[in-house]
DNA sequence: AGGGGACAATAACGATGTTGTGGAAAGATG
DNA sequence: CATCTTTCCACAACATCGTTATTGTCCCCT
């Protein structure tokens, strides 16, 4: 019943109670007098700690890359390493489908305009990276096309950032029918490397659901 | 200098004057009152042509789904089907970058909620088998991997708007980049044919800028 | 103890989406 | 021709929104 986890730190309940309310109700229904007012605070600490709405949405939206960063590094290394590359794309969809709204929220503007700080926009890039790194792991191993890793990273990313947005956005598809095309998204992009096509499908299994 | 094109039809100028101002100032710039003004009406024209600021939207995207199809029926069929795959992926880029606004509006919400009349599913349905049947030729021709056409499509689908997505969001690449990667994907695609390499990527030109 | 600075409560301003009321114009109906 | 009905829009009002100005309060520092 308490309003207030603590008078300390209104910077971090307003980010929070932003984001609930972004994830229970969406984006049009986040003003600033609700959220102030569930924090149990007025809308006038919005505009001391972060300057406006914008902002303090675009706060909520660094945190949600954060957490993207944090969902895609936790995913183990093993022996397979195009199976890695999978993980990493099943990763992602679950951090979308997790919270949608925010989802779509963190890229409905440039990111350039979202993650403005350089340790920010340094921890994307390191998130790139992490992606970028298990490319080309892939490649040493003879499981990719051996071209620069940055760009079939990208495509990578492309690929599964398009089929989380499109299954977030059409709707159409069942879980299993994602993972399945999460699955071939990966396996196509593998067998360019000359592996037999059965080994490559073996490393990337669908999971159950 | 006339402000009416005509007192007949307020409802197409509202919605061209809608995706004017979204294609000019984006579309936190877009008001009831400023795009009745500028048609020269009065608000309450939105409100009985549309129901509302967002079935007002709506018609635009619905409209923004139309140019899509458009631009993606106007591709042209080549001996190549592989290559043909690649100009239906610049054409949804091209459209894309024609009014990014508007093809973020689109894609801001399940698209089920923006086309609901059956006639608009029914036509972004079209849409998508145009795509599924350019899939279907390449595998016919042996250019790509025989799958189940429809999966083949989407994850196509899936690939180009991820990567147009990131384009518009990430802004970090540059035009020559974003052709080279769109143009990769579709090569990445068609070697699994078990053609040789070379012929697939000479298939896919980069063009000019 | 006192002064300064960070923070927020209150109230107000302009703009927004929406609704209610009414009236004008067009077509149908007698 | 008169009238009724329907469709459409102008005008004004209301609630809510983001934002700002003003004021007060609390806390830290010297």
């Amino acid at each position: 019943m308490s309003a207030e986890p603590a008078a300390t730190d209104v910077r971090a309940a307003l980010i929070a109670e932003t984001a609930r309310l972004l994830y229970d109700a969406g984006p049009e229904a986040v003003s600033v007098r609700k959220v102030a007012d569930a924090v149990g605070t007025s809308t006038m600490a919005v505009y001391t700690h972060f300057g406006g709405k914008p902002e303090l949405l675009r706060a909520v939206c660094s945190e949600g890359f954060h957490q993207l960063g944090r969902h895609l590094a936790r995913v183990r290394r093993t022996d397979d390493a195009v199976a890695d590359l999978a993980a990493f794309a099943r990763a992602y969809r679950r951090t979308a489908r997790a919270d949608p709204h925010l989802f779509r929220a963190m890229f409905a503007r440039p990111v350039g305009e979202v993650l403005v700080e350089p340790d920010e926009q340094a921890q994307a890039l390191e998130t790139f990276l992490v992606l970028v790194r298990g490319v080309q792991r892939a490649m040493d191993a003879g499981r990719l096309d051996r071209v620069a890793p940055d760009e079939m990273a990208l495509e990578l990313w492309s690929a599964v950032h398009g089929l989380v947005s499109i299954e977030l956005g059409a709707g159409v598809q069942s879980n299993r029918q994602a993972e399945r095309a999460l699955a071939a998204l990966v396996r196509h992009l593998a067998i360019g490397a000359g592996d037999a096509p059965d080994r490559a499908a073996a490393s990337v299994p669908v999971p159950g659901r």
